[in-house]
DNA sequence: AAAGGAAGTTAAAGAATGTTAAAACACTCA
DNA sequence: TGAGTGTTTTAACATTCTTTAACTTCCTTT
């Protein structure tokens, strides 16, 4: 059904749901990487891309709040599922407020678990209804399917290179799309001449979209581009 | 703190448990229209806007899931919450695969209730607005998605490193920004070079800064650095 | 006040990205 | 098959970004 899969970071430090979730997680298909404290699960976030993390709240080292905050100040988009236990329920509650996307009372079922989380993924990856194919990219409008770039007054015909790239773009707009990835969804291969090629490209619908002011293809030094809307 | 108000759309059969919802979510600011049963749901969703459906599960004349289903026929975006007894829990939870974005089992608490309402409307609505990513910095804006600082009548694009310490200590102004944590949140490694390039970057955010008295970043020794915005 | 570490500053080296044009490739149609 | 057209890659050069290095100044401790 969906080809790509999703990146969950786990923290739980008890180490037999820890492991239980992980496998169940792996089993449904979700890349999941599990780790059994703050401070790990934060070194993991760095370094990796993730499209979910799934946090203990109680946890050693550091707390799943604590947690939450710092990767909201790296990342205000991904969302956050805190897992609590059942006697904290009520007290904590407005402690949430720093932006977590949903919260699971112990013990809880898998499928209650997978549910929330597939909720929440629906959302975020913009993907209800299958794969878009169109979007409106400030006052241009891109067809995905016919390869066309339309703004005002001007029909811009593109490249199926092009279009896969813008594509790519706004799959993932005002996050940085990485180079690596984008190369290897279009290119396959993620060679230096591929790379090239590529900025080659980013050049091109630069000038495509430069007519906009309010659309910009910004570049994220040793990461990737990120296509951001200015909404005013 | 968020003035524009949501409308909800609740149905539920229940004449207690409805009258008390509708009670408790327009006490919580929310513009709350009660029906009771599915088919007069169905007509009001017709007839007037809404932010988000509540939606009991078994209600009389027409039930919850075949609402949902024709309301996402005429509406794929709207969030639908809906409201199960305990039995059914597992049972149908397969069904909803119609799009719900969340489940709530009776009995509930209010504050649950409303924390799954409001983090969906969190990621629905203006959602980036939630988080910010631009900031009044004394007589500057500063646009982290744009990576760009305005001032009167300059504007000076900022590189991606630089951009994320400034995001950063906007994130805690008047706060220390301690070193180490920046220092792993942008440079993942917290090792003497690293650190070393981030005192360049804090001297080019101050070249930067330097036109506006009123706004400086004070060093404190060993710990980090602090953003602090003159009041006068 | 002296010593040593932390922070400030500047310039330059090296890597990544931007841009343009030409070369290579792929496809169509006569 | 080969000319013609449009697309993609390669190449060459320009620019920008990040790190490194060297040197200076500031802060804290003794």
């Amino acid at each position: 059904m969906n080809e790509i899969k999703s990146r969950i970071l786990l923290a739980e430090d008890d180490e037999n749901l820890g492991s239980l979730l992980q496998e169940y997680l792996i089993a449904k298909n979700y890349e999941t990487d599990w780790v059994t404290n703050g401070e790990k699960a934060f070194r993991h976030f760095e370094q990796f891309h993730y499209d979910l993390c799934l946090l203990d709240v109680m946890m050693p080292v550091k707390d799943g709040f604590t947690l939450a905050s710092e990767i909201r100040m790296m990342n205000s988009d991904i969302p956050i599922i805190f897992l609590t236990a059942k006697s904290m329920k009520e007290d904590v509650l407005e402690g949430f407020s720093l932006g977590a996307d949903d919260y699971i009372t112990k013990p809880f079922s898998m499928e209650e678990l997978l549910f929330r989380i597939e909720a929440i993924l629906r959302r975020t990856k913009g993907a209800r209804g299958g794969d878009k194919e169109s979007w409106e990219i400030g006052s241009f409008t891109f067809d995905a399917k016919k390869q066309l770039l339309t703004g005002t007054g001007t029909e811009q015909r593109l490249t199926t290179k092009e279009s896969e790239l813008l594509k790519l773009l706004c799959n993932n707009i005002n996050q940085v799309l990485e180079r690596n990835f984008a190369l290897k969804a279009i290119w396959i291969d993620d060679n230096y001449f591929n790379a090239r090629s590529m900025d080659v490209y980013i050049t091109k619908l630069r000038k495509y979209l430069k007519p906009d002011p309010k659309v910009q293809i910004i570049n994220v030094h040793g990461k990737g581009y990120k296509l951001v809307l200015d909404e005013t």
